[in-house]
DNA sequence: TAATATAGACCAACCAGTCGGTTTGTTATT
DNA sequence: AATAACAAACCGACTGGTTGGTCTATATTA
């Protein structure tokens, strides 16, 4: 095997295995022995790769936040009318949920050492106030296309922000059953119908 | 000084540091030690009075709760007509703010432990649905007494349920500016003018 | 041979919890 | 009131174990 492709997959493999393991047991508990343990790889090999635990979480949410980001590239580009796309975005909520499994768990993580860690809190705030813009401006382009009434944008949107959030969050509690991911969307859809009004 | 008053006393020093130290730096990375020396206390005192690290938060988390139990009784025994109740608990966000001041950051603490200890989830579990109980109990009696109109109740009191978790969430990773404080009002009251929409 | 990748023994720091012993307060006895 | 007997509160050195990270040696590739 070619040198940088073997280098590649073992780095592949350690943040898979870290991943999985800050997810379910969480980032302190976690220790950089298991992480090898489980990426069947020695702890030279690990600190060849990365200089710190703390850099594997980096590297993680930055390619989290990446994801994210080509997330909201696909949804503006949609062309639809707004209530169209709310739509489309509620109906694809459940399938967010299994495609993703547990991987949501590590968000809980994220916050959690927000508190601590000031490179994760400020990544944290840029990351929900892109979604508040996100949303403000979805809804204002309902207003100007002339397909929604929205009294005052902002605040709407962080109503639809918040809520989101708060759902997101009773998920990961309740441990991602299936049941949940039904009972989310139908929320989601029950909210962009009432919170949203549709123009008359 | 008497001996249960003394004793008394250390207890809820160990308590108070714990809490401070659990919010600010998170469990896992608050030590016993620490814990002492900030109620200047000696190991073998802390041990005296909880068995383990772990009990002092489940003390701290029961406390917690029953702080909560504690408003729930008090906000239902008002006997103002609903939409005023409503407002009136909208209005006292903020002061709520201030009163708990970082008090709020061990509940994102709580969540973080829920996925990982099943005495934290399910209390956890147990607050969200007995406050999702309490939303819906509200709305049903604001239908009752003709002072509002609801389509589903349940559904409803999901959406504020959520929107209040989403917003309290993002308080915290605000780290409780004061600035904050008064955006989650104006939202709050916002949402149940107009989520919650007054029969004409 | 040179550079990169992997291995695993090793280390200092730290941590939750223990334990033998001391101080302080309470109760019973004289 | 003085003292003895007891129990609860407290102290801090210590232990067994774990952790993140280092270092030297070996293997693989170029």
């Amino acid at each position: 095997m070619k040198q940088e492709e073997r280098s590649q997959e073992t780095r592949s493999r350690i943040l898979q295995a870290a991943e999985r393991s800050f997810a379910e047991r969480g980032y302190d508990i976690t220790s950089v022995d298991s992480i090898c343990r489980a990426a069947e790889i020695s702890k030279g090999g690990f600190y060849h790769h990365f200089p710190s635990k703390g850099a594997v979480f980096a590297a993680l949410l930055d390619a989290w936040l990446a994801r994210l980001d080509a997330g909201f590239l696909r949804a503006k580009e949609g062309h639809a009318r707004v209530p169209d796309q709310i739509a489309a975005m509620a109906a694809s909520i459940d399938s967010i949920y299994d495609l993703a499994g547990s991987s949501w768990n590590i968000l809980l993580e994220v916050w959690a050492k927000a508190r601590t860690d000031p490179a994760a809190q400020a990544s944290t705030l840029t990351t929900l106030r892109r979604y508040q813009r996100f949303f403000a401006e979805l809804l204002q382009r309902g207003v100007d296309e002339g397909s929604l009434t929205v009294d005052d944008v902002e605040l709407q949107a962080r109503v639809l922000l918040s809520a989101v959030l708060g759902l997101l969050l009773q998920g990961i509690l309740e441990g991602g059953s299936a049941d949940w991911g039904r009972e989310t969307k139908r929320t989601v859809s029950f909210m962009m119908d009432g919170v949203v009004r549709r123009t008359r």
